[in-house]
DNA sequence: GTACCAATTTGTAATGATTACAATGTTGTA
DNA sequence: TACAACATTGTAATCATTACAAATTGGTAC
């Protein structure tokens, strides 16, 4: 039913994180919503549920999602979104309407002998420009 | 002597970019300056010649910098870093000393079918991790 | 040279995301 | 039950960036 959520939660265990309610909601918002979403809307929408909720909470357990590997991090925006898809693709920004979309990426391609002998943890790529769905509404006059 | 610089200046003539005493100079200093620099470090180094300068005609300049497409812009840190080169090419940043590394990369490799019917105005690629002189201090047992 | 207008610069104040921190609450264990 | 380690919470601080209004500059027409 929810198997990324369940294997998210074995790999926590693995990594001796303790699952804590609150951090099992985080995660569990995550899975569900794939709109790579900010530390605001995951709280605006987990402290309908648990009114007790702080903010800090939700910036303490990304950074712990993060660090764990479990979460990634998207930058270039007033506000960081995060992504609990860790597979290699790039992100679109859009700069009209501010979603962002997912595309499929070889990062294989990007290979390159500039970087010998550095160690490199991380690989992201970033398009920015104007969605089709936005493109549409301009014709439109609107 | 200064080709590129002088290129921008023309450039910027072309675009209808008034060339005032401060803008030549933020310009001067990012061809001058290969290393990525943050508002800060234009500031501080600039701020020597010219006493009068305030921090928001550095952010102003930039900004407008970056609108005509003269400058290139780089997030992902706490400060934001900014580039005089355009041409393609993508950025390792160092998570330990902070330094960024241009390397070469062919982004019509990332041509993407997932994106027809998208406006793309820009595409950025950063690498992250530990850079070969961080990886050869540490060896060293520092 | 002077008057005038627009563009530019400047400094201060506001904004807002993120972090620091200390107090409180929770959990598991002996 | 007692204790220690860990989590959560709320408030206050931080700090890059932006907003804004006043002062300055530069060019143009007279």
């Amino acid at each position: 039913m929810k198997p990324l959520y369940d294997e998210l939660k074995q790999e926590l265990k693995r990594k001796n994180i303790n699952m804590s309610f609150q951090r099992l909601k985080v995660l569990e918002y995550l899975t569900d919503n794939r709109c790579h979403p900010t530390v605001d809307m995951i709280y605006t929408a987990l402290h309908e549920d648990i009114p007790t909720l702080s903010k800090t909470t939700v910036y303490n357990t990304l950074k712990l999602l993060v660090e764990a590997g479990l979460v990634k991090v998207i930058v270039g925006e007033s506000e960081t979104r995060y992504d609990i898809d860790t597979q290699d693709h790039g992100h679109f920004i859009c700069e009209s309407c501010g979603a962002i979309y997912d595309f499929s990426i070889d990062l294989d391609l990007l290979a390159n002998s500039d970087l010998n002998h550095f160690q490199i943890n991380d690989k992201s790529v970033y398009f920015k420009g104007i969605c089709k769905g936005c493109l549409k509404n301009k014709g439109k006059g609107k």
